[in-house]
DNA sequence: GTGTGTCATGTAATCGGTTACACCGAATTC
DNA sequence: GAATTCGGTGTAACCGATTACATGACACAC
């Protein structure tokens, strides 16, 4: 037994398939009886109207994509979930791609959503993807996230230079001075904002840099303090590119025998939900990640719709990270546990409460 | 400017829009000289097929949806994760729908995939919407991971039950006596699974049992934790229903001043990724979650493939979960940090090597 | 009673692909 | 040399919706 389509459904009603379409779509006038019949055909052939013929004719699809360059980690689950619930509250479907390692993959992903989607909404680290990007999508309406302000494109970017002072002057500001920075990898637009920010909020205060390249990975993050922890000139706090790589160097220096803050502060950046069940927690720049995802897709879908009208928004808006600060960077806080490292329930001003089964 | 269509393509290559559709598809005989000008004329036009034309003509949309009760949290999102990477390489592409609180949502999610998606994967905790979802979805593959082995449905569940057994006999093992259990919410019916292998290893081994009811979350399990800690016979072991609420029971007994392992010892269900980061590494049931996922996408579409052949593939996939030792279980082990608790980089059998980037 | 406007409805073109079928020229077979 | 294949190509029907336009019924005004 075949799906029903729309002509079973005008037969059964003893109407025509206009009749059909007025009613299902709500544009065009019917009388109650009409709709009356209609619907309960509908119900009786248990009819949903084929979504790759309506978006054949009204070249709509009421769909999303999103180009990930990977959806390891919490930071991109938490992104996507964010997104997840702004689609549905605006009627619309999400459909993701990830794992695209070069320029190369992330465009074919691109190109092969075509005619499956309304707009993109593309992260990409690399850099000239985004350039490809643009090229090969044509009129498609494309939302940056990929940490480069590419003016005259309509982006979110994450104020990464900003986030990487506070944390510094955070660490100055608690005594310390050997500060190192276990960066991401070069090339990754991201990673370089913030070591930038901690090379000039270094310099402002006339400190020593010490900088050692990690790969946004704890395993990186592990070896890198490890190696940090070995030389002669220990640092006393570390500045790590991201919350992931943080947790490594955290237990790198535990394994080592170092106490976390006591000898080594360490702040992290992104504020994952692991953040806050670290012992010590993790001090880190909190950005909303779900909330930047959901006000993502919603700016969007507001530029799908405005399309073809004066294109006004071609804005970077920016995200300022906050300082969330946890004990592996407050010696006062540093043996006792300290309320306010379980704020995903309590404190998170997450608008989007999960359920959070198994 | 317009998209490209076949016949912009036809035109411009100088031969009929059935040769080039022969040339894309690869279906039909073609010469050399054709697919060449073909081919040119494809890559001067930029066009890429509009794949809802495509759906239309052959029923088919390269597309499988997924859908979830929600994905908050960690184990959701290995699975997608997994889903992604064999999605990838089989040539579909993946759409989520997630945070169904209920049947009516779940079904009406469902529906709306009609015509969207060549296959279905969904997990589903409530009891009913399995049967919803196969009186609605008329012949589209459906391949259930709700927990409850549906039989005559192609579905792939996870031995909670044997899970739950094994988590008892190594508490037992490690001689511990007074084990409570906190559980998934009731309805769910993997939490009521695991519920049973824990009733029935304790009974068999002629021990008393106390069981508090969590929600799957990390605020119930710490909830449930605190109540545990402050009675009067106080368990010398919790066996929680999933890895978050083991995570949230750790911290409150922390908090409480209790030593995990030495006073109380811990295990989870799942192991999600931060298990192996918390302090002391959390002792759970693993389940290679994001291969799970990948397998699950393989088989789904494997049974698309064979849809409409003799359908042999009802069975009921069971997948076993390993116990992974770690020292918040395992005395022997607490004081010093011990190896092994940093899988995901060495140990892990995840075939699924990410970037981990952010 | 005729003209006019409104509203509900039906007919058929259209979106952009795929593919059954017809066709044609060249190679093979008798 | 005529008959038979057969590989390559083009024409046009079709997939299942939406929607411009035509039509028909009916009410109201004159």
């Amino acid at each position: 037994m075949k799906a029903a389509t729309i002509r079973d459904v005008a037969e059964r009603a003893e109407v025509s398939v206009a009749s059909v379409s007025r009613v299902l779509t709500g544009a065009g006038p019917v009388t109650e009886a009409t709709r009356n019949k209609v619907m309960a055909a509908v119900e009786a052939l248990q009819y949903v109207p084929h979504s790759g013929a309506r978006s054949l004719s009204t070249s709509k699809t009421q769909t999303i994509g999103v180009i990930l360059p990977d959806l390891y980690g919490e930071f991109f689950s938490e992104l996507i979930r964010g997104m997840d619930v702004g689609a549905r509250a605006l009627g619309y479907h999400l459909i993701v791609s990830s794992s695209h390692d070069d320029a190369e993959e992330a465009s074919a992903a691109i190109r092969s959503m075509r005619g499956r989607v309304d707009g993109l909404i593309v992260l990409s680290p690399h850099l000239d993807a985004a350039n490809l990007a643009t090229s090969l999508a044509g009129r498609l309406p494309i939302l940056l996230m990929n940490g480069g302000a590419d003016a005259g494109r309509p982006s979110i970017v994450v104020d990464n230079h900003g986030g990487a002072v506070q944390a510094v002057e955070h660490l100055i500001a608690t005594g310390r001075r050997r500060i190192a920075h276990i960066s991401g990898p070069t090339g990754n637009l991201e990673a370089e904002a913030r070591l930038a920010g901690y090379l000039e909020a270094m310099a402002k205060a006339n400190l020593p840099t010490t900088v050692v390249e990690g790969a946004f990975t704890q395993a990186s993050g592990h070896h890198a303090a490890a190696e940090l922890a070995a030389r002669p000139e220990r640092p006393d706090a570390i500045f790590a590119g991201n919350d992931m790589m943080a947790i490594g160097a955290m237990l790198a220096l535990q394994d080592a025998g170092l106490g976390v803050p006591e000898d080594v502060a360490i702040v992290g950046f992104d504020d994952v939900p692991i953040a806050g069940l670290m012992r010590p927690g993790l001090t880190t720049l909190g950005i909303h990640i779900a909330d930047t995802g959901r006000s993502a897709l919603e700016r969007l879908v507001r530029l799908i719709n405005a399309a073809g009208e004066a294109v006004a928004d071609t804005a970077c808006e920016v995200v300022r990270p906050e300082l969330v600060v946890r004990p592996s960077s407050n010696p006062a806080t540093s043996t006792r546990t300290v309320s306010g490292d379980r704020p995903r329930e309590a404190a998170g001003p997450s608008l989007l409460k999960g359920e959070n089964p198994q």
